[in-house]
RNA sequence: GAGCCUGUAGCCUAGACUGGAUAGGGCACCAGCCUUCUAAGCUGGGGACCGAGGGUUCAAAUCCCUCCAGGCUCACCA
């Protein structure tokens, strides 16, 4: 139901159609408002005399209950029991669809995560796949069909760099089975370390580098295979934690000869030009700068690389629009790969999105693989879940080993995803172990737990949740939580059309903190059985909002915890 | 120097696209609420010249301009 079409159609033939209709900041006042001070001028009179005029002339209808004035506001109040009833009955024939879209035919690729194999995935990467994850879910969830991608760095300057510190510094160690992250990782920092001390050890890599694109040495293509694979089993269990699926990987290493061969077509087509023995594009007119595709020593970029890639995404998975969810660190980088594609007649370029999210920084500072000033995604896990064991046992002694660690993980990756996507995704996160340990106030778990206390009232009652009498829910709690139910779908609209996870994120709070309100003035299983069966049907109905909710979030609506 | 982003209480944050009725939350702090459906919860309290200054408007956290502060980026890393 439309009420503000409804109405727009009570005010039409009175003012015309040049008014908006705004919503209330307290429902006391109303469902929703005309202000009537832009009508002053065409009036002739005060805002506060039109809204009385105006009020003569109108009728209530089946759906807008009450008219009121207040002072230069026109208030509408909607018939409550039609709202009750409407909301109710289609979350429970929707279920898990409810807030769901109708599906089009416009197909998605969202490419996100783009960990790089021989280096560290450290917490900096988390919110990328968790933002990437949200969006996918969200836009598929509004209708669109979604194809999620990832995109490795599995070859490139830092994997040589990788490969050189192993052969010079660690050659025939075996990878150890614990800490193997870490021991990825602090091998690419030792690069790093090590090139600064000897700029001359640059050339050492350049060779490797060499190698590794043309495939010439056989024994650094198999270590370099061995390698990968290590990083890409870690990444995997990571994605697992974090619920993040991807239906396609592509590699850096697969779109490399490609990316060379586009790279050599825009220069003998004259787009892109040599300068100082490199393969570059002038991007200068559009102020987007130089723009370099390969080295002078004929290897590619991640520049000419991303010009393949996007040619592959399209002609391969057939997308129609191709959302990059990249660090704003990237923007330029984006910039100049959409308007190269632009320039090259790529007809899809303009089907290119930059969604651009800020760095996560610890409180000491940026944080960088390089230097090895990070958070490991590992450390941080352990560090997170020991103190979510301990929150959970001390509430549940009677609870199995196997329940009380399932629940830490939940709530454990609840905290952290939800702290990388409550913000938007402007906003710089500074990582703080003492936030993300906080389980209370605007939180996941706090979020959850709403969601698991309902299921504990529908699991001790025996009523059935059938026929209710929707008038009972006469309360202010309840009208504010059916109020707050029937949104939803323009939620998820809002969220989609902004790609903005954290529209739902801030929903789910507030729908959260409605129902505990609610749970702590009203009982549910009351004495009188119309009204507990009336009750159950409206904490069902947030029981199941919650979890659509957090399904869009990418987290879990556990049922107990 | 140029471009992009950010600036809302001690700290974190919503609202800005689409200007409207007392600027929502949270953390921390203070005072309360567990013989009744999970206190990871709730109630009350103090705490904000919405970075600064101009402008537009009946009305500005929101739009425009200038400035300040911070972050990111600007040729062979990704």
């Amino acid at each position: 139901m439309n009420f503000k079409l409804e109405i727009r159609k009570i005010l039409e033939p009175q003012i015309g159609k040049e008014f908006d209709i705004e919503i209330p900041p307290n429902p006391e006042m109303g469902d929703f408002a005309l202000p009537c001070f832009t009508l002053a001028k065409t009036f002739k009179k005060g805002p506060n005399e039109i809204a009385q005029d105006i009020l003569k002339k109108i009728r209530p209808t089946k759906y807008i209950s009450e008219i009121k004035v207040s002072g230069p506001y026109l208030n509408f109040f909607i018939n409550k029991s039609f709202l009750i009833k409407e909301t109710l009955q289609e979350i429970f024939k929707k279920k898990g669809r409810y807030g769901a879209h109708k599906k089009n035919k416009e197909r998605v690729m969202i490419e996100y995560s783009q960990a790089n194999t021989h280096k560290a995935f450290h917490v900096g990467h988390i919110r990328g796949t968790s933002l990437g994850e949200s969006l996918a879910r969200i836009l598929k969830f509004y209708g669109f069909s979604v194809v999620q991608a990832n995109y490795q760095g599995d070859t490139g300057a830092h994997v040589a760099k990788w490969l050189w510190a192993y052969l010079k510094y660690h050659k025939g160690e075996t990878p150890p089975k614990v800490n193997l992250e870490s021991w990825i990782a602090n091998i690419y920092v030792e690069a790093v370390k090590k090139l600064e001390e000897v700029p001359a050890f640059q050339e050492e890599v350049n060779k490797i580098n060499l190698h590794l694109e043309n495939k010439s040495d056989k024994s650094l293509i198999k270590l370099w295979s061995k390698t990968r694979k290590l990083s890409l089993i870690a990444f995997e269990k990571i994605y697992r934690d974090l619920g993040a699926h991807f239906d396609y990987y592509f590699f850096e290493r697969e779109v490399e000869k490609r990316g060379r061969e586009i790279a050599l077509e825009l220069l003998k087509k004259g787009i892109a030009e040599e300068s100082d023995g490199a393969v570059i594009i002038n991007l200068e007119k559009y102020s987007l700068g130089v723009w370099v595709l390969l080295r002078k020593d004929g290897t590619c970029l991640y520049s000419a690389k991303d010009l393949a890639l996007a040619e592959l995404k399209f002609k391969k998975y057939k997308i129609d629009r191709n959302l990059y969810v990249v660090g704003a660190a990237q923007s330029l980088h984006l910039k100049q790969l959409f308007k190269t594609l632009e320039l090259m007649g790529f007809k899809n370029a303009s089907k290119c999105y930059h969604l651009s999210f800020s760095e996560v920084r610890l409180p000491t500072g940026k944080m960088s693989s390089r230097t090895g000033q990070n958070v490991l995604y590992s450390d941080m896990k352990s560090t997170l879940i020991k103190y979510a064991l301990n929150q959970v046992k001390s509430r549940h002694e009677d609870w199995a080993e196997k329940k009380i660690n399932e629940s830490a993980n939940n709530i454990a990756i609840a905290a952290l995803k939800f702290n990388m996507l409550a913000p938007d995704n402007n906003k710089l996160i500074i990582f703080d172990y003492e936030k993300v340990l906080k389980f209370e106030g605007d939180t996941g778990p706090y979020v959850q737990y709403a969601h698991a206390r309902i299921c504990s009232i529908l699991k001790k009652s025996k009523l059935a949740i059938s026929n209710p009498k929707y008038k009972l829910l006469d309360t202010e709690e309840e009208s504010n939580l059916i109020r707050q139910l029937s949104i939803f779908p323009q939620i998820v609209l809002e969220a989609e059309r902004a790609y903005k996870p954290n529209i739902i994120a801030n929903y789910a709070l507030e729908l959260t903190r409605k129902f505990n309100k609610f749970y702590e003035l009203h009982k549910v299983l009351t004495d009188s059985e119309d009204l507990s069966r009336a009750r159950l049907v409206l904490i069902s109905a947030v029981k199941q909002v919650l979890a659509n909710s957090l399904y869009l979030l990418g987290i879990d609506a556990p049922s107990h915890m």
